[in-house]
RNA sequence: CGGGGAGUGGCGCAGCCCGGCAGCGCGCCUCGUUCGGGACGAGGAGGUCGGAGGUUCAAAUCCUCUCUCCCCGACCA
């Protein structure tokens, strides 16, 4: 591409409110902009990275056998009342009519389409197992889009669904998508840890999240530094230790202005171990009266994926006074007519808790003899210090963007829709899915975070809009002239190449260079022609890194680096693969 | 949706408190000089001050309503 005839521009400054460091890259080196919230254009360079994210994707899917369709972006509401999502997924989801006034959507996401694409023709256990895939537009109407093309309303992505005979034939993919999911992101040159995930609106049971650590991210995560256990914080467990003692007699004790855990523990000069928190929820207008231990906090996410709601409010101080219960000395003991969920950790025994009386505690308060609890179950949100449940060990808490996704669907599609099949004895089973999903421009914009410095970008060559930037520089005739014969070479040669053949300053060509990122510089200077050729530097060297090639001898210089830098990726990917787990 | 912030030439910003000619840097155009790390000089173009209503002799500035965007929290690739 002549940058002359390109439609691009950089810029020297990010536009206000561009945070994240990887937006204002991808904006000023003209990558992307913005058209709304969560919306946005890929331009030319972006474009270009996009597909080689999309061509890496279509080769290691095709490598575990899943091949490529397309599915519609606009769908007609029948699947997804069939399955139910058409009530239980929230405003995230649009819809429309049409001008027939049929319901309509968005696509937020593809199960219902792919699984109706399998009910409709598989019969046999013959046709199974099988996997396919798309690159598709998705919009979600998301309650807070954030950092450029890391959380957009509308964005590309692979999705893949698998259909399997049974559980194991099930787990066989899914360990394939994993081993292909690692190779990908080394491909990227992107590091990624892998942890255990909560299934979310996706009905899954087992879920894998790949994740690329970093201080943006929206999701916690926590992990055992001996690497036995790695999971996101909405499904982490801890260690819990229920002292073995008598119950003690239940007391009423004065302790004027403590409406704090804190203020009790200090005031009757006992560890906040030794307390009951409570807690109150208003889920759909009904209170919730959560209970736990002093010393630990409730997890949202753990408390409604147990109340199976996705609203989940803190309930004001009416609802909670109509219950009986007083807030800062609430505790359920002696209410009646409240819903209460306690916490694991709440069966600890002799416990301080709230006397709902104004400025008073009871001691020695115990879970099942003096309140029952309607449900009794993990809901603590671990953090990072919190034993590992594996061996104890303190957990470490990081920030994490997640990347790509495994999902294990079992039958919450196949099972509504009826996507059976028949073994070889006659009878019917429900079709066994998952589904697996890595987002394009997500991770265009991680890469970015995790491939830059000052000047700009700096892409593997898996991703970078193109193999090689030509700088001509000096607007010298026979400059140009060898400049385009370059280009042309290169070009017919199959690499793709940027020509800055603009009439600008070296100063402005080699800073756009730095901030485009293209791994492999190529000057045509008269310096460079005097020296013997052409200069070639990578982006990833210092500045003084440079060579100098004899212009007939580019070609093969270049295809060399750029073989190395593939091998580079692929030994990555190789070192990656060996990791999948295999049991 | 709750909390915080911002909308002024293409981009970044000042001006607003205290009403009185719409400014600065970068970019853009023309000419000349430059030409290996965002050149220099001279001249120039470009703005419904997010929108609507109001107060006033007079509104970017004050008041009301409204739209949009960003950041922090609940969702997810």
């Amino acid at each position: 591409m002549r940058m002359s005839k390109l439609f691009v521009s950089t810029l020297r400054d990010a536009p206000a409110g561009t945070d994240t460091v990887s937006a204002q890259l991808l904006t000023r080196a003209g990558y992307q902009r913005q058209l709304g919230s969560g919306i946005y254009s890929l331009l030319p360079f972006g474009e270009r990275s996009a597909r080689r994210i999309e061509q890496v994707l279509r080769e290691e899917m095709e490598a575990i056998d899943c091949y490529e369709l397309s599915m519609p972006f606009v769908q007609p509401s029948d699947l997804w009342k069939e399955t139910a999502r058409w009530d239980r997924v929230g405003p995230e989801m649009i819809r429309l009519q049409d001008r027939s006034e049929r319901d309509m959507v968005l696509a937020p996401t593809h199960e219902e389409v792919a699984t109706d694409l399998v009910r409709r023709s598989v019969q046999s256990y013959r046709e199974l197992p099988f996997s396919f895939f798309q690159i598709q537009t998705k919009f979600r109407d998301e309650p807070r889009p954030r950092g450029g093309l890391l959380r957009c309303r509308e964005f590309t992505m692979k999705d893949a669904y698998s259909f399997s005979l049974d559980r194991d034939d099930f787990l066989r993919i899914y360990r394939e998508f994993h081993r292909a999911y690692l190779r990908i992101f080394a491909r990227f040159d992107l590091p990624v840890v892998v942890v255990e995930a909560s299934g979310g609106y996706m009905g899954s049971d087992i879920s894998l999240q790949f994740t690329y650590e970093s201080e943006i991210g929206e999701d916690t995560l926590l992990i055992s530094p001996n690497g036995n256990y790695s999971v996101n914080a909405e499904v982490a467990t801890t260690t819990l230790e229920i002292p073995d003692e008598e119950l003690l007699e239940m007391e009423e004790v004065a302790t004027p202005d403590c409406k704090t855990i804190e203020d009790v523990a200090q005031f009757l000069d006992v560890p906040t171990s030794r307390t009951l928190k409570a807690m109150f929820f208003n889920v759909r207008d009904e209170l919730v009266f959560v209970t736990i231990r002093g010393d630990r906090e409730v997890s949202e996410e753990k408390l409604s994926e147990l109340l199976s709601t996705d609203v989940l409010e803190f309930a004001d101080a009416d609802l909670i006074r109509a219950s009986g219960a007083v807030p800062g000395y609430a505790s359920p003991v002696g209410l009646t007519g409240v819903k209460v969920v306690a916490d694991e950790s709440a069966r600890t025994p002799n416990l301080v808790a709230g006397a709902n009386k104004v400025d008073y505690h009871l001691l020695n308060v115990n879970l099942g003899r003096d309140y029952e609890a309607d449900v009794v179950a993990d809901i603590t949100q671990v953090r990072g210090g919190m034993p590992s449940p594996v061996d104890g060990a303190p957990l470490v808490e990081s920030r994490g963007i997640e990347v790509g996704n495994i999902f294990s669907l079992g039958t919450t599609y196949s099972g509504p829709l009826n996507a059976t099949y028949l073994d070889d004895e006659d009878r019917e089973h429900t079709i066994i899915m998952g589904s697996y999903g890595i987002g394009v421009g997500r991770n265009l914009a991680t890469i970015a975070e995790h491939h830059h410095d000052d000047a700009g970008l700096k892409w593997p060559l898996s991703v970078a809009p193109f193999d090689v930037h030509i700088v001509a520089l000096g607007n010298d005739e026979a400059i140009q002239n060898e400049a385009d014969n370059l280009y042309d070479a290169l070009m017919a040669g199959g690499i793709d190449t940027l020509y800055d053949d603009r009439a600008a300053s070296p100063g402005v060509k080699f800073a756009d260079a730095d901030l485009i990122g293209v791994p492999i510089r190529i000057t045509v200077s008269s310096r460079s022609l005097q020296a013997g050729g052409a200069e070639i530097k990578r982006r990833d060297q210092d500045r003084d890194a440079s060579v100098i090639v004899a212009l007939d001898g580019v070609i093969e210089h270049v295809q060399t680096e750029r073989q190395a830098l593939l091998g580079n990726l692929e030994s990555l990917a190789k070192e990656a693969e060996a990791r999948t787990p295999t049991d």
